[in-house]
DNA sequence: TTATTAAAAGACATGAATGTCCTTTATTAA
DNA sequence: TTAATAAAGGACATTCATGTCTTTTAATAA
């Protein structure tokens, strides 16, 4: 469905949500060991995100990984999705045509649209932030 | 969403299932001229579909990939995916856990596993035949 | 039986995604 | 200003999916 770095694009944002709404600034080695992901391809991932601005990072003693609060009160899933795998999973033909085409659909076009787009409906409804909440009531878990 | 291995193997079969209906029997060079796909990594992807017994395969002159009768009037997409696949994007976590729990959720994990959901009921209630039969009217397409 | 045909099977090649390591840059605190 | 810290950046390594090539096996027809 989603990528490995799409994965772990995710759960980083999720967490530096969390922890950036209780004020903390998070550093790279403290945010692998909460959502258990490789340290280095994890601190790429978060170099794509920090371009892409959906969080910011600090260097030097005491830096780390935020989210603007006035980012965090918008950002929706999607956003991350889109940086890191890009729009292919809501355009993409289902069995792997050049192009997804109404006029000359594949045999599974219609029944597969339906499904894709529910996806990308789902992605642009998630708040980052109401995730990072049910985490914070722990509802849920990066890490087990 | 799935592999490319599975798309070709889903081509395949819906190729497969209309040529069959025609009371037709297909070789390699003309599946993948129909469905527009490397070869001899198809004909790879077809040994594992006839080991899964979704289709079958004669050798010799003449030889080549059908569908046995009984087979085709019951076969769902559900069964080659599996097959190619496997049951991992029934399963799997969407943001890449070991195991999707519902003890120990993962955030994303209400909002995802609806649409995963409604993925496996697609695919397990779509018949290819119904995929060839639109195929042969010319209403969906194979190549292009 | 023999020659021909086409799929099966195994070995190998390529490419993309994933993952690691080392150096550089920017920031902070002494 | 210097030392320490942490992210950025680039080069490299590994793994897995994708794809190719050649030989073997099985079926058919002459
Ligand atoms: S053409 Fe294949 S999904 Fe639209
Ligand atoms: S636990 Fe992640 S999708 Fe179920």
């Amino acid at each position: 469905m989603f990528s490995k770095a799409c994965k772990y694009a995710i759960r980083s944002t999720i967490y530096i949500a969390e922890q950036t709404s209780s004020g903390k600034r998070v550093g790279i080695k403290e945010i692998v060991k909460a959502i258990d992901s490789p340290e280095a391809f994890t601190a790429k991932i978060l170099q794509q995100l920090s371009k892409a601005q959906i969080i910011e990072s600090v260097k030097g003693p005491a830096g780390g990984f935020v989210i603007n609060e006035k980012k965090l009160n918008k950002l929706k899933l999607s956003e991350v999705v889109e940086a890191i795998d890009g729009d292919s999973i809501y355009k993409d033909c289902g069995l792997g045509f050049k192009v997804c085409s109404e006029k000359t659909p594949c045999p599974m076009h219609h029944k597969f649209k339906g499904i894709r787009n529910e996806l990308k409906e789902m992605l642009e409804n998630t708040c980052v932030i109401e995730l990072s909440q049910s985490l914070e009531k722990g509802l849920s878990f990066l890490n087990r």
